[in-house]
Order: C-alpha cells, then structure tokens, then sequence
DNA sequence: GCAGGGATCAAAAACGTTTTTGAAAGGGCG
DNA sequence: CGCCCTTTCAAAAACGTTTTTGATCCCTGC
C-alpha cells in the first residue's frame, strides 16, 4: 500500500503545462507542441482540438523551459551609464527608451533595464543566456566596456554614441546640426556668438562644438576661446557654464549643446538683466518637449528621440538574426521659436 | 569507423557550462553545483579547486537552466500605465524606478520594463514563470487589471495607488499633503484659495482635492466650485485648468495637485499678467528637481519617490518570500519657496 | 573482525519545452 | 498481393541546472 506513495517526487500530476494539453488532447506532448508552432505535419482536425484545448486551459508555453531549448531568453538589456540611470533618467532618454520598447514589444522581446552603477553588471549582461542582446544608451558607455561586452559576442548596438567595428551605432548628426544653429545667429546679424555645455568631455557635446566652431570659421570670425564655457556635467550645469561665460565677456547669440543647458542657461541671463532675444539670443539642442513650453519658447535642434530608439531597435533585431546591419546617422533640423 | 559519428546531435563535448567545469575540476557536476552553492557536504579542498577552475574557465551558472528547476527567473516586472510609459516617462516616477531598481539589483534580481499598451501583457506576466513578481506604478492601472494578476496569484504590489485585500501599497499621505498646502496659504492671509488638476479623475489628485477642500471647511470659508478647475490629462493640462480658472474668477491662491500642473499653471498666470506671489500665491506637490529652478522657485510638497521606490521594491521581495506585509503610507511634508 | 555511522561525492531524476527520429497507417502502383 | 511513398503522430533526446538518493570509503567502538 505504502509503496505507491514512498517518493512521490516534486508533484507529477499537474494540472498545468503541455502535458496536461496534451492528456486533455489525447495526443502527445510533440504534436501539441507542433500544432501550437503552426508546424505543417500536424491534421488540421488535430490541430483545431489542441487549440482549443489549450485555449480552455489557458495554456501558454513556459518561457523559460522554451529558453532552454532554444537558447535564447526573450529579453533584451538597455545598459544606462549612471548619469542617465533612472533615478536621473532625463526626457531625452525617457523617449529612446519608449521606441526602443515599441519595437521590442513588437517582436515578443520584453526590455530589461540595466545600469552601469551595479558591479557585477558584466557579469549579469554576458552570462550565457541571460540576454540575446544589449542596446548601449547614451556616449558615456565606457569604451572599455563595450569592447568586452562585444568580445563576448553578444549582439550590441550603441545608440547615441557613435559606433565603430562591427558594433552598428544610431546617432544624429551632431555637427551638421550646431553648425546650422550657429549659422542660423549668424543669419540674424549676430556677431559675438558663444558655446555652452555642462560639459566637454561628453563626446555629443564636442561634436556640436566642432560644428559651432566651423560655422565661425567659414563667416571669417576670428576664434575667441572666451567665447566657450563649460559648466558641470549636472542637471544645473548649463546655468553655472552662463555664469563663467558672462564673467568674462557680453555675447548676443549662444548656441548652447543642449537644451537643458539653454534653458538653465536662460535664467542665468535673465537674473543678469538680459532680454532674451533682444539683447541675446539663445538656441539650443534637442528640442525637449519642455522647450516648447518656456517663455519665450526656445529655439533648437530637433532630435527625432523616438526615431532613434526604434531604430537602435531594430539594428539589434537584425544583429541578433545573424546580420550585420550598417550604423546610421539620423539627420536634424533647426526649428525656430522665440529666443532667436 | 563511422558508427560513432553517425549522430552527433548538437554539440555533446562543449566548453562550456557546469560540465566542462566538473570534468575540468575532476569532479562530478553535482560536486560543482555544491562547491559553488556554498553547501555543506563538499571537502574544503574540492570546494577551492572547483572555485579556482570556475573563475579560470569565466564559469557562471546559465540563469535559464537555474531558473528551470527553482522555478523563478530572476526578473521582476515594473508596469505602466499608458499614460506613463517610458515614452512619456516623467520625471515623477523615474525616480520612483531608481529606486526599485537599487533594491532589485542589491537582491540580484533584474528589472523588465512593462507597459500597459501592449495588448498581451497580461499573458506575458502571468505566463508562468515569466517573472518573479510585479511592480504597479501609478493610479491609473485599471482595477480590472490588477485584479486578474491578483488571481493569477502572481506576487504583486502597487505603488502611488492604494492597495487593497491582501495586495500592499506604498503610497503618501496624500490628502494630508494638500491640507498642509491649503492651510498654509489660509495662513498667510489668503482667502480664494483654489484648486487645479490636470484631471480631478486621476485617484490620487481626488484624494488631495479632499485635502484640500477639509482645510477650507475647518476654516470655516464657503464652498465654492468655481473655485475648482480641472484641465486635460496631459502635461499642459495645468495650463488649461489656470486659463479655465481664471476665465470664472480671480483667486489669491492656488494648490495645484501637482508640480507640473504648478509650473504650467504659473505660465497662464504670468501671461494674465499676474504677479506671483503678490497677487497670486501657487504651491505645488510632488517637488521635482525642476520646482527649485524656476522663477520664483515653486513651493511644493515634497514626495519622497526614490524612498517609494526602494519600499515598494522590498515589500515585493517580501511578497516573493511569501510573507504578508502591510501596505505603507509614507508622510509628506511641505516646503515653502519663493511663490507662496 | 565487524556492525554502525559520518563524510564525501557520483548518478540520476526532475524542471518544461523543442526537435529529431522513426514507426504506424493509409494509399497508389506494379 | 506486395512494395514504396506520404501523412501523421509518438517516443526520446536535448537544453543546463539543482536536488535527491544512494554508494563508497574510512573511522570508531564493541
């Protein structure tokens, strides 16, 4: 009597699963398995009864006992540096991360947030298995990193952050549009015109730099490297760079990297007794949907965020089928508001 | 000759996985699984030459094949509503997923983002074994929702909406919160004391409209609905809400159910050619970064998100341990800037 | 000398799926 | 009537782990 019931193991006899389905079903666990797939050796009749059957048992396959087998997990890594991990998460990225998300969504892959403050980050992104790709945000991804994570041959793309090797990068044409901002001042007869950034160091920001600085060259000004400030690379950066940048000289036009930077930057000008656009103009870098909203409404380089994130996304779909798709660089357009 | 070579399946004497590390170390998988676990029964000896060989082949367990007999993934899930989805994210709750991610990441477990637009998601939570639990953000998941991931006994909790039956919270106070706000304008001499939401039908908005609406009773002054505005649920709704506001009366005062209502809301005041806070004193709730930048400096009621995060983070861990826990309540706390 | 017991480890079952392999059934053709 | 081919499905291997079970070895105590 006892015997039957000496090692009754974890518990056989479940009701969930593809066994069950395939027990309700009276066929096998393979052909479930088949007429679920859509595979073709499989009578449509038969197939009809096993959905059914499956649909009254509520029945969805096991991702993971899937992952298993087929070898991949069905999640893919968004990899923030920590100044733009969540807690800090700007717009900016809020709205890549949206079309990332659109297009993972798309295609059945769910998106795991990662940042680069965790230690063992490494470790958790190239674990065999535990992600089929990552999407690198942002251009203060340490080179060093990336290049690891690329040995391990896990499909990567960068995503602002210019790309190089085999890794394909997403990115917007930073210089072409600074120079079209500067030249845009320069268009409207202003003469002494400035660059701010919270910071140089980050890559972007120097490439619209470059830009502001041939847009000067090529209307003959001389080069002031007064006329350049940089602030901190903090959310109140741009304000601090408009402050060093006043202490030394007046300009009437600032092309500011981005538009937080402008915006900070406005009310450094303005506690300043400066009227915007009268006595300076101001143009910045993004086009955050807060630009718009401000008084007067900023002038800037619009970036297509969500453009970028869906295509950051798609570059890593194809990386992971096998391919190797080409890096591509976004074109931007200056739009003009108030501050010019 | 052939015979042993007829079906070589996959690839059976790969580099790879526990296997290689047992045969490496000389020792049987069990013993490695053992060695690596921390368990007991393994000689000290073996146990160092297991570790030593696993750093040296760069040996992690694959997540998946873990995940498989423990039953768990490893991967928590962090739901939005539409109308925060990462691609209108604001900065209100991605402090909020800071926070959860600390703790998530501090526990080795990873974060997947979910939004509720997709129309599967509910099958991609309650896909067994798909994630390890479930994070609600905001108020305006539907109850619905929340109530069939309840049933699919998934561990679940909710933050910034209130719980209910055994589902825990965290939430703030926030009917206190707008009472504070309102008596503090009461306080300082101001009598039309009003109040705007970007929707009176977001939960918790109607909560601090109670607040709001208590400290007038307790003050002994009139109700008056004109004095009550509401504007659309989008990010300029509070400027709708001021416009509508003031095309019915002037107010000397204004609570606004959040910050970002606050900020909109000081931009049709201006417009109006209001002074602030002369004629028209504004408080806030929430206090984003950006209340300490504007002019004047919005004053607000702090919410601590990064704080709502971490608990709402640990009393999903706690869920997932199969505890109990109770729903939390946070307090909140006004703080007085230049618009009041 | 031998039963009993602790320490250590190997073998195997189990998790939930997919895919390969091969077998049975049915039909056309010689 | 037998052979071969096609259709349909069942059985089993495989994915990478953890955990249970039981075997071996060595030691202690009688």
């Amino acid at each position: 009597m006892m015997a039957a019931s000496t090692r009754p193991k974890r518990n056989c006899n479940r009701s969930h699963g593809i066994r069950a389905v395939a027990k309700a079903a009276g066929v096998s666990i393979s052909t479930v398995s088949r007429a679920l797939r859509g595979y073709h050796d499989v009578n449509p009749q038969t197939r009809q009864r096993v959905q059914e059957v499956a649909a009254a048992l509520g029945y969805s396959p096991n991702p993971i006992g899937q992952g298993l087998v087929l070898g991949r997990s069905g999640y893919v890594a968004v990899l923030f540096s920590r100044r733009h991990s969540p807690a800090l998460l700007d717009r900016f990225y809020a709205e890549v991360l949206g079309g990332i998300e659109a297009v993972l969504e798309a295609n059945g892959l769910s998106l795991v947030l990662v940042t680069l403050q965790s230690l063992d980050v490494q470790r958790r992104l190239t674990s065999r298995g535990r992600v089929d790709g990552v999407v690198a945000l942002g251009c203060d991804i340490p080179l060093a990193f990336v290049r690891t994570l690329q040995r391990s041959s896990l499909p990567l793309v960068l995503v602002d952050q210019p790309g190089w090797a085999s890794v394909p990068s997403v990115t917007v044409d930073n210089e072409a549009g600074a120079y079209a901002a500067t030249r845009h001042l320069l268009g409207r007869g202003r003469r002494r015109v400035a660059f701010i950034a919270e910071s140089l160091s980050d890559r972007n920001f120097a490439l619209r730099k470059r830009g502001y600085e041939r847009a000067l060259r090529e209307a003959g000004l001389p080069r002031d490297r007064g006329l350049v400030a940089e602030g901190a690379p903090e959310s109140e950066g741009g304000y601090l760079a408009a402050r060093r940048l006043l202490a030394r000289c007046l300009p009437d036009g600032i092309v500011a990297a981005n538009d937080a930077a402008a915006l900070s930057a406005m009310r450094a000008l303005r506690e300043a007794g400066l009227r915007i656009p009268e006595d300076i103009a101001v143009v910045g870098f993004d086009d955050l949907e807060l630009a718009r909203y401000v008084h007067p409404p900023l002038s800037t380089v619009h970036v297509p965020r969500l453009q970028m994130g869906e295509l950051g996304a798609q570059l890593l779909l194809r990386r992971i089928a096998g391919e190797s798709p080409p890096s591509v660089v976004l074109p931007v357009h200056l739009i003009e508001r108030g501050t010019t």
